[in-house]
DNA sequence: CCATCGCGTGACAACGATGTCAATATTTCG
DNA sequence: CGAAATATTGACATCGTTGTCACGCGATGG
């Protein structure tokens, strides 16, 4: 009969201490650097626990400490999206100092799916619940902020609900943008969003129009095209926009997504329009395109600075965060019109 | 007085029984759809649970079904770098299939944080655990493989330890990619790559070298550059080749974060050499440079499938896949020498 | 010399769920 | 109609840890 199965068993505190030849709990106190330990049994536990391959059941531990873990949980879109993975990096960073742990998983951009996955989350009782929202209500989360798990959210506000919020500077910064165009000596620019039922989408959109309306323009208006979603259909957006006569003279995209399909759109072209994009981007420099740019880093730092004050206990009304903006020249929304 | 806390402590199942006058068990079997419980009474149970905004405890379930959790865990560099985003985002969407969640640390690749990382994660009772990793010895994993634990290791194998791993083919890569820029006449090529420490680069460095040595080819030999380990080394690396005389008329670079850095020690020349970089990158396409492509969501997802494998039981000796690589020619790479 | 103190230790309950097994209630069938 | 089968329910132990409390012991101090 051969041992087919050389997998073993984790051995337990118990098996430990009886190795050890103490009680469970003193080795337990052994073990956690508890005071009233005697040195030498202390040292006798944690042989035992080397020689078994010991190794804390922190499953157990939560259990009997109150239920809660030490993991907080951030749902947002797809982490090949630079933005989402700048966003988790500083959350990830900023958690690791109070030795909290990040779960991360992805909505698809899906309702349905975002709330099975923070249904999920709760269930795994994490502190605090990160949400770069793909939902428009929220509503539904209300019962657990009761329940102390404090919820912030990133890039979009909480719709139906009061919680914290870390959120970018939109109106500013397409404001600024639209400003920046029109400085250019622009009248004809054309903009390129993403859908508007998106809030900051909506915010970026409100921005933009306030510049044009505030300088008079209107030159603008036949080159508005919104709900554009991806790379591709940014890119065939830009291509259909630049054959309009006459073509627009600008092109402001609302988001990275939008940006690399209008930068793949105008490949080439012996005289592009100028352009300018929200969202900074790696190599937008080698390219020179000039960006409306924001601290994606800091902005998770924050959230989960204001997720870590809440699950040490602070109280007190729901906070709004906003993330400055700021425009990087690098030459393709200078560009005059042609 | 007021009231200065309205956070409620979770009901338990418990308090859910009470408020249907059915005992815990019926309780747990009634949420649990089980079968055997009265149509009536599964309601009654349904009705207390959502009326107490009951949440099941998957910590005290997890403990008593044997203090295994439904997370994997994954240790990294820091996902800001698209390699590292591009695979967590692959593994997260495999794990997703399976109903388990992706718990990710960033390693700052240090070995010392590394470890220490790897010990949260089995105190955590992970499933199964990924590691890109940094550090250079893994033996101490070894009695942890023994407990059930998967371990599988991405982009770099594991060094005193038998276990799955996915790997990238860099020698046939950048032998293949030494090849194109021979056959595009270079002889002075430049070699610019990250620290040799690291088996994926001192595996790209030997196909690198192997392709050279196949052509008879040594006149690129004062132009290589080892251990640059960030952009802006690899930008200040690249300028001080081109003041050489002779310069190169061509760079490898080999990875990512090099290629960038070699693209913005470029720009501006009028007549630049050619370029051609280890790992695809957002927007190569818009700047014309020439790739040693690989599917990196594949490398995650190759990953995770193995760990679930092992995790559903499977045994058997330590398995390797290796991720194909294929030139992608956008320009870059296709400039013949001056 | 005895009361007091602090140290080291261990017995036991508890966290919130699920598995086992036994006890009823209900149905089925000869 | 009674026996056997089945459906429904509950009491209790259990997962691996930590918190509470009590105990024995040597040292301290009046």
């Amino acid at each position: 009969m051969p041992a087919d199965d050389v997998t073993v068993r984790r051995p337990t505190l118990t098996q430990v201490a009886a190795l050890a030849g103490v009680s469970l709990k003193t080795a337990s106190r052994a073990l956690n650097q508890e005071p009233n330990v005697a040195p030498a049994t202390g040292r006798r536990v944690r042989d035992a626990a080397d020689l078994l391959g010991y190794r804390l059941n922190g499953i157990a531990r939560e259990l009997r400490r109150g239920a809660t873990s030490a993991l907080v949980g951030l749902v947002s879109g797809d982490l090949t999206n630079p933005f989402y993975s700048a966003v988790a990096s500083g959350i990830e960073r900023e958690l690791r100092q109070h030795g909290l742990l990040l779960i991360t998983a992805n909505n698809d951009e899906d309702a349905m799916l975002e709330r099975s996955l923070v249904d999920a989350f709760l269930e795994r009782r994490v502190r605090a619940l990160l949400v770069i929202p793909s939902a428009d209500d929220h509503e539904y989360l209300a019962i657990e902020g009761n329940h102390g798990v404090p919820f912030v959210f990133l890039d979009r506000p909480p719709d139906g609900l009061a919680a914290d919020a870390v959120l970018i500077d939109n109106v500013g910064g397409a404001r600024s943008a639209g400003e920046h165009l029109l400085a250019a000596g622009h009248r004809r620019i054309a903009l390129v969003a993403d859908l508007v039922r998106m809030a900051p989408q909506q915010g970026r959109i409100d921005g933009f129009v306030g510049a044009m309306r505030a300088a008079g323009n209107n030159a603008w208006e036949p080159y508005i095209r919104t709900d554009v979603h991806d790379v591709r259909h940014a890119e065939r957006t830009v291509r259909e926009l630049l054959t309009l006569d006459p073509p627009p003279t600008a092109i402001f995209t609302t988001n990275n997504r939008l940006t690399t399909g209008a930068l793949r759109g105008m490949r080439g072209l012996a005289d592009p329009p100028a352009l300018l994009g929200f969202d900074d981007f790696d190599l937008a420099d080698v390219l020179g395109t000039t960006v409306v740019a924001h601290d994606m880093t800091a902005l998770g730092r924050e959230a989960a600075r204001l997720a870590y004050e809440r699950i040490s206990g602070h109280t007190g009304p729901a906070r709004t965060i906003v993330i400055s903006t700021s425009i990087i020249a690098r030459g393709s929304g200078e560009r005059p019109p042609r």
